[in-house]
DNA sequence: CACTTGACCTGTCCGC
DNA sequence: TGCGGACAGGTCAAGT
C-alpha cells in the first residue's frame, strides 16, 4: 500500500501521538514481522521513551531515547495505528475501527505507561518492524541504495534528470518505481504522475526529451504533495495513525479509474499492464513514443 | 552491469 | 454456493 504520501501521513500522526511516551510492554506474534529476540526487546525497548518519528523513502523510523530505533516498512498492507485518550472514545470518528483492535492481522503491540497502545497490523506479512541501533540504520542495504527524496526543496529538475541516466533502456514507469532512482514513488503516484505529464508508461527513459522530463518532475512533486494534503490514498487497507482513511483517490485522474473519462480530453481511461504492475492511462493523452 | 520476472503472504473478487 | 485463478499500494533474489 503505502507510498511516500501515506507513509508521511502516518509518520506525522505518530509524531503527534506517541513522542514522549514510555514503553512498558511489547508483544509480537511472528518473527517475520518483528525479528528481534525477547532479550533485545527487554534490554533496549521496554522502559525507553519515544524520542521522535521520521520518514525516509517509504520507511518509518521511530527513534527511542537511548540510541536505538524502531524501523518499519509497511509494504503492501501494513498499518501503524495508535489508540489512546488522544484519538479514541467520546464519539471520535474512528472509534469503530479503533475498538476492533487488535485484529487478526495485528503483528506487534506496543503498550505505553499511560495505557495507550500502538498496533502494527499487516495482513500479508510483507511488512516488517525492526529494533536496531540508530547508528546502523544508514548501513541497511535498502538505505545504502535508495535515491533522494523528491519533495525536498533542494531536489532540482537537474537532480531528477541525472538520477534517470542509469536507467536509459527501461520503461519510464519501471524507472519511477525503482527506489534507487528516486525514493517514494509507487504504483498509484507513478500512474498519476505519468498521466499529468502526458507520458506513456512504456516510453524508454532514453527517448524522453527535456520538456517531458520537466513535466514529469513537476508532476511527481505536484501529485505527491497534493496527496499528503489529502491524507494519502486509501485504495484498500491503508489507514493513518488515527485509524482514518486518506482522500487522495477522490482527486485521482487515472488510478482505478478505468472506464471513466479522461479529465483532460474526455477519452476513456483504460487499464493495462506495464513493468508487471496494473497500469492506468488515457490512451489519447499518453501516446507510446518508443 | 542493465533489465525483467517470480516469490514472498493473505484476502477478495470475478467467472464458471 | 463452491472452486480456481487473477489480482492487490512493495521489494528482493534470481534469472536472461
Amino acid at each position: 500500500m503505502p507510498e511516500l504520501p501515506e507513509v508521511e501521513t502516518v509518520a506525522r500522526g505518530l509524531r503527534r501521538l506517541i513522542v514522549g511516551k514510555n514503553i512498558v510492554k511489547v508483544s509480537h506474534d511472528n518473527a517475520k514481522s518483528f525479528p528481534n529476540s525477547l532479550v533485545e526487546v527487554n534490554n533496549f525497548m521496554v522502559g525507553a521513551n519515544i524520542g521522535g518519528v521520521r520518514r525516509r523513502a517509504k520507511v518509518i523510523i521511530i527513534d527511542l531515547d537511548d540510541s536505538w530505533s524502531l524501523v518499519a516498512h509497511l509494504k503492501m498492507t501494513g498499518q501503524m495505528v495508535y489508540r489512546g485518550e488522544e484519538n479514541w472514545g467520546a464519539g471520535h470518528p474512528n472509534d469503530d475501527f479503533l475498538a476492533e483492535l487488535p485484529v487478526r492481522a495485528t503483528r506487534v503491540q506496543i503498550e505505553f505507561s499511560d495505557g495507550s497502545k500502538l498496533f502494527f497490523n499487516d495482513q500479508r506479512k510483507f511488512g516488517w518492524m525492526k529494533l536496531l541501533p540508530t547508528a546502523e540504520i544508514k548501513n541497511m542495504p535498502f538505505f545504502i541504495k535508495v535515491g533522494p527524496e523528491p519533495l525536498e526543496d533542494s531536489f532540482t529538475l537537474e537532480n531528477f534528470i541525472d538520477r534517470f541516466k542509469r536507467k536509459k533502456r527501461s520503461a519510464i514507469k519501471a524507472a519511477l518505481l525503482d527506489q534507487s532512482v528516486i525514493a517514494g514513488v509507487g504504483n498509484i503516484y507513478a500512474d498519476e504522475s505519468l498521466w499529468r505529464a502526458q507520458i506513456h508508461p512504456e516510453t524508454r527513459v532514453e527517448s524522453l526529451d527535456s520538456s517531458e522530463f520537466k513535466r514529469l518532475y513537476e508532476a511527481v512533486r505536484y501529485v505527491m504533495n497534493l496527496s499528503i494534503e489529502k491524507g494519502g490514498s486509501t485504495a484498500r487497507n491503508y489507514v493513518n495513525a488515527d485509524g482514518g482513511k486518506g482522500n487522495y483517490l477522490d482527486y485521482a485522474n487515472v488510478f482505478r479509474k478505468e472506464g471513466s473519462l479522461c479529465a483532460r480530453c474526455g477519452s476513456e481511461i483504460i487499464k493495462t499492464r506495464v513493468a508487471g504492475r496494473g497500469t492506468h492511462i488515457c490512451p489519447v493523452c499518453q501516446k507510446v513514443k518508443a
